[in-house]
DNA sequence: ATGAACATACTACCGGGTATGTTGTCAACG
DNA sequence: CGTTGACAACATACCCGGTAGTATGTTCAT
C-alpha cells in the first residue's frame, strides 16, 4: 500500500530514530544508552523520540524487529529453492554473514534482545512483546536448522546433536558483529572475503571430518 | 606466602563478594548490576563491598582478573607440552571450554569487559586499569595463536588469516557461557560430551577440507 | 485552525559514592 | 588475668548526578 507524503516524511524520521538508536545501543548497551543519548546523536532532544515511541522498551524492541526484517529479507531469495542443502545453506549463510557486516547496529541490537530475554531481564509488560520478538528469530532460526536436517539427510553435515550444532553455527556466523569494523579503503570484494572466511569456518564444524581421532 | 587467619578470612569474604558480582554482572550486565544488588545476593549492604572495593569499576576488574586467572590457571599444564601442535591443541581447548562452562559467571563477565573495552566504554581513569586486563587476555590468546601457527606450520591445520580464524576460533570455543545450562540430572560425563561437540565443531573450522568448491 | 512533529521544562526515582556509626576481635599493658 | 584501645569488617544514613517519563509549549503545513 502506498504512503502519502505525510506518512513517508514521518516514517523517514522513524527509521532515523532506529538506525541512531541501534547505534546507540550498540555502543553502550542497553541499560547504558539513555534516550537522551539517542536524541543528541540526531542532533534532537527527547520530544521527539518520545512522540514516535511510547517507551525505551518499545524504542528497543522496533530495533528489534527491524533487525530482523531486514534477516527475513536477505535470506528469503533463497530459502524456497529446491535442490541440495549444502549449495543453499551456503547462500544463506552468505547473506546472514554479509548482512551482520553490513547491519552491525542492528545485529548487535537482536543480540543484546536475545540476551536480555534468556537472562529473563525484561519486565513483565514487556514481556509479551518480547516473546514475539524472540519467536520471530527463533522461526529465522528455523530456516536454517531445516537446512541443516536436510543435509544430514543427504550425507554433506555431520552432527548429532540438532540444537547445540545451531547454536554453534549461529554463534560463528554472528561474530562479525563483534569483531568486524571495516578498513581504511576496504571494497566490496574485501568484505566479501571475510565473509567467505566466516561460512568456511562455520561450515567446517559441519561437515564431515577425516580424522576422527582423539 | 602463608596468610594468617583474620587474612584467609578477610580473603574468603573478598571471594564471595567476587562470587556474588560475577553472577550480578551475568544476570544484568555492567551497567544494569547494582551494588546494592550485589550486596542483596550476599544478605550483607554496600558498606561490605565498599570496605574491600573502592568502586564498581574496581570490583568489576578484580572479577575480570580473577576469571582470567582460572583461564590461565586451567590451560598451564598443556602450554609448555612439546610436541605436535593438534593434540596439545585439543587439550586446550577441552580445558578451555570445560572452564566455560564450569565458571560461567566469571567468563561471562571477562566478555562484557571485553566488549566495554571494544566500544570504549571506560572512563580514562579506569583506562590504565582496563588495558592491563585486556593485555592479560591478550597474553592469554597468544597461547592459542602460537599453537595455530605451529599446527599450520606441521600441516594440519588450515587458514590463511590468523586474526580472524582465532576470532572465529574464541567466539566457538567460548559460546556455551552464551547457551550452556545444566540440566537435571547432568553427570560430568555428559558435560564432557557437550564440551567435546564444542572442541570438534572448533576443530572443524581449522581443519583441511575435503571440498573446497564453492 | 487543527493537529502533527517536535522542543522545553519539570518531576520522581534510582544508583554510585561517602561519611559516619556499631560490633567483634586481638594485642599489649598493668 | 582482666582491662582497654585500636582496628578490621561491616551496617546505616545521607548526598547528588543522571535518566525515564510527563506535561506543556511552539511551529509549520494542510
Amino acid at each position: 500500500m502506498a504512503l502519502s507524503v505525510r506518512e513517508q516524511i514521518a516514517d523517514n524520521s522513524r527509521i532515523d530514530i532506529l538506525s541512531a538508536a541501534a547505534k546507540c545501543f550498540m555502543d553502550r548497551g542497553y541499560a547504558a544508552a539513555s534516550i537522551d543519548d539517542v536524541a543528541r546523536s540526531l542532533g534532537a532532544t527527547k520530544g521527539r523520540i518520545y512522540h514516535h515511541f511510547p517507551s525505551k522498551a518499545d524504542l528497543f524492541a522496533a530495533v528489534f524487529k527491524h533487525g530482523m526484517d531486514l534477516n527475513y529479507e536477505a535470506v528469503r531469495p533463497f530459502i524456497d529453492q529446491p535442490g541440495p542443502a549444502l549449495p543453499r545453506w551456503r547462500r544463506m549463510a552468505m547473506a546472514h554473514v554479509l548482512l551482520m557486516i553490513d547491519t552491525k547496529p542492528f545485529q548487535r541490537a537482536v543480540w543484546i534482545g536475545v540476551e536480555m530475554h534468556l537472562r529473563g531481564a525484561t519486565t513483565p509488560e514487556q514481556r509479551s512483546v518480547f516473546n514475539e520478538l524472540i519467536e520471530y528469530r527463533h522461526n529465522y532460526g528455523m530456516l536454517f536448522r531445516n537446512t541443516l536436517l536436510q543435509g544430514r539427510d543427504e550425507g554433506v553435515f555431520r552432527f548429532d546433536d540438532l540444537s547445540i550444532t545451531n547454536q554453534l553455527m549461529f554463534m560463528t556466523l554472528n561474530s562479525p558483529i563483534f569483531w568486524y569494523s571495516p578498513r581504511v579503503g576496504e571494497t566490496r570484494a574485501d568484505v566479501e572475503v571475510v565473509a567467505k572466511k566466516v561460512v568456511d569456518y562455520a561450515l567446517g564444524g559441519l561437515s564431515k571430518r577425516r580424522e576422527e581421532s582423539a
